[in-house]
DNA sequence: TCAAAAGATTAACTCGGTCAATCTTTTGCC
DNA sequence: GGCAAAAGATTGACCGAGTTAATCTTTTGA
């Protein structure tokens, strides 16, 4: 039984997060008050802290779905840790997948925009990576070793996207950039000495 | 001339500091107001907040003093960058620095605990390690390489000192866990490829 | 000694986030 | 189908961080 409540809970969420992220790539995040949201989604202000902890979390809720998914993957997979991360990240830049930063949609491209030009969202941004990179070290099996290379492969991945980003943000389609984007994954991930 | 006013301003800045240390160690980051330490050191609000940003700094504000400390021991040196900092990094711990998380002095114990533990301030800390990695990146020379190894320079001291500190934190003397923590610091540098 | 500049103060304000009390809606049960 | 209880939303007041503008005091340099 999909319950009536349910689906009204969804409704408001979406129409929060909607409201939300349309303010803000109009005007930008800080000239937007959660006060403005709230009315434009007719809740009040406590009501959109149910749904959402912070203002932040707003517009980070998309991204947060992605949340220890390297922990998960090196975790399910039986090949060597990174020797999974870089396959994975091979297959998002053949699929244009947006953590890769090689998308160039347009809504795509202005999020992106959005989260890494607010200094309060990229800030979020990087606690969200501080956890993954916590995670992957206990998958990797704890201890120094395990530590460095979770800072080392996440750091990794998060270099090669900002700089998709910055080439796509530039104007670059993901097409024209693909090519090199799959020569800096490769270089990137080679320079990694795996556990052991 | 050391003016007058510069003398009081200086002392108007310790008093703050140290009043906000204080009552921060006393009671923990989130239960003292800055109308708290305004009250403590007997100025308003708005003149706490023209010497100190943010309620963060008051106690960052000393970490802060060692910015962008890897890029510049970087530039001044003539040797390879990974032998540079690793180099410093064990003087570091000869010394005892309170960078390299090997120091089991009480205040700096303490300091060090309400760094970590709590969110704002760690959050703040992670944001001055990421502007060092830029900075360091730039003197690496930029593009994807130098970004890469400016990003594992950093980690592996944030992952170094952090060690040190859970090992002093937990009731080990610094003297007794140096010879550790040189094997760590050894370990950990020498698994870094250099640049080229 | 005095004019000008620097700095501090007060008071009021904005905004993010929380709390407590009240009211509405949904749901599960008879 | 109707109803009690629980879940959720609302309102309004509140707190703390940080800002602003107007006023006042102090330092400075001529």
């Amino acid at each position: 039984m999909t319950g009536l409540r349910e689906r009204k809970k969804q409704q408001t969420h979406d129409a929060l997060s909607e409201a939300a992220i349309a303010l803000f790539l109009e005007r930008g995040f800080d000239e937007v008050s959660v006060a403005d949201i709230a009315a434009a989604a007719d809740v009040s202000k406590p009501t959109l802290f149910k749904y959402f902890a912070t203002k932040q979390d707003l517009v980070m809720h998309r991204i947060a779905d992605h949340r220890h998914e390297a922990a998960r993957l090196v975790e399910a997979s039986s090949e060597p840790p990174v020797e999974t991360l870089a396959a994975h990240f091979r297959a998002g830049l053949d699929e244009r997948q947006p953590t890769t930063g090689l998308n160039d949609h347009p809504q795509m491209l202005a999020y992106h925009n959005l989260v890494f030009s607010t200094s309060a969202l990229a800030t979020r941004l990087r606690e969200f990576m501080d956890d993954d990179e916590r995670a992957l070290a206990v998958v990797l099996g704890g201890g120094l070793d395990a530590e460095l290379l979770a800072a080392q492969l996440l750091s990794t991945q998060r270099i090669l996207a900002y700089r998709n980003w910055l080439a796509i943000s530039g104007g670059q389609s993901a097409s024209k950039r693909y090519s090199a984007a799959l020569d800096e994954a490769n270089a990137a991930f080679a320079r990694i000495r795996p556990l052991g």
